[in-house]
DNA sequence: GATATTCTGAACCATTCCGTCCAGAATATA
DNA sequence: TATATTCTGGACGGAATGGTTCAGAATATC
């Protein structure tokens, strides 16, 4: 009867991910990786095939765990813009945390590897398209209950809550505070009304 | 009597920068450099020192060349709202160019290194704050124009400005279209009003 | 105890990497 | 022609890298 796999291979991927998170896809090493995951080489290789595979999984691990949380958010029952107000505040406060200045996982990727990796661009552009989807619902929902206005169609508002939570990440990363941060987040709320 | 030095430092400085700007940092090899620079390794490391010297060079030679231009179009004779909202539209058009889809070269450097590498890093918020200078100057005209709101102060509205084109950009990216780029321009242009 | 599978640590391999060094060529001036 | 500097291509070194293979240990079941 044979030996059952020991490690969780959920909890490794999560791990993975995490590494890949801070280091970026290049400057993560495959000590790097079993170390984090807690298992060795061989079993990393067996279980998720090459570095450029487990990347990929990761991405797909975040778009399950981590993207699925905003597409969650668009069903809490609160005012839609009270919630995207939330989701963007909850976001900078992140950044502030210690060891936590990574950003949005698909950010890091799009700009790392989107351009030259297309197996990862595919999983980066779906991972997005939920988000914007998720800001899709919550600015229907905000529309009819008349907090966001109906000046622009909810696509384009949506596309624009992506793109601008993704700039105040970066900008993040770059640096700016968070009292700075949260400024920019007022605006990008206020522009919706 | 010495042999004078035969290549252009600048533009050497700038080839290196668009390999960088295209590759990143990391995945970007010895070979990649001189080859784009025309000129031996010996040489390269002469004049430039090392690989990470160079790569914080480029760094600086973008501000000096082009987050410049971001700075000279803020005295472009023209409201004030019409040079942003051309500004972002330009950035866009860019992204659609071939072989172009590269995004803010500090966005990049922003999200890859910035974090962990703390010289690449300081210059990377430092262009960012140069950027941020530029819109400052023109928030604060188009205030004076009367097309920009003063219901936020022109500071927080110039990083609003910075974050939203480096929101955009990211998108761009990932494979965002052109069209859907400008929507979100668009909408962006709009929060000032 | 036997069987079957998983897991480990490490050897191994080929390649790539960054960076240094060097002999000789190239160039400009005196 | 002599001198001084730059530039080249490549040798070299040490390190790191991703990936494969393997003998033996560990584990679970019969």
């Amino acid at each position: 009867m044979a030996r059952p796999k020991e490690f969780d291979v959920d909890q490794a991927l999560a791990s993975a991910m995490n590494v890949f998170w801070s280091n970026g896809y290049k400057a993560t090493s495959l000590g790097d990786l079993t170390g984090a995951m807690g298992i060795s080489k061989s079993s990393m290789y067996e279980t998720f095939g090459s570095k450029h595979d487990l990347f990929l999984s990761t991405i797909e691990h975040y778009i399950r765990t981590v993207t699925t949380q905003i597409s969650g958010a668009a069903h809490i029952d609160a005012p839609a813009v009270k919630v995207i107000k939330a989701l963007f505040h909850r976001a900078v406060q992140r950044m502030a945390e210690p060891n936590s200045r990574r950003g949005c996982y698909l950010n890091n990727c799009a700009v790392e590897v989107s351009v030259r990796d297309t197996e990862a661009g595919e999983r980066v552009e779906k991972g997005l398209d939920m988000m914007e989807e998720a800001f899709f619902e919550l600015v229907q929902r905000g529309q009819r209950e008349g907090d966001i206005s109906t000046r622009h169609d909810p696509r384009s508002m949506a596309r624009f809550l992506v793109s601008s939570l993704n700039g105040i990440l970066v900008m993040g990363k770059a640096h700016a505070s968070t009292d700075k941060l949260n400024d920019v987040v007022d605006i990008t709320v206020n522009a919706l009304a």
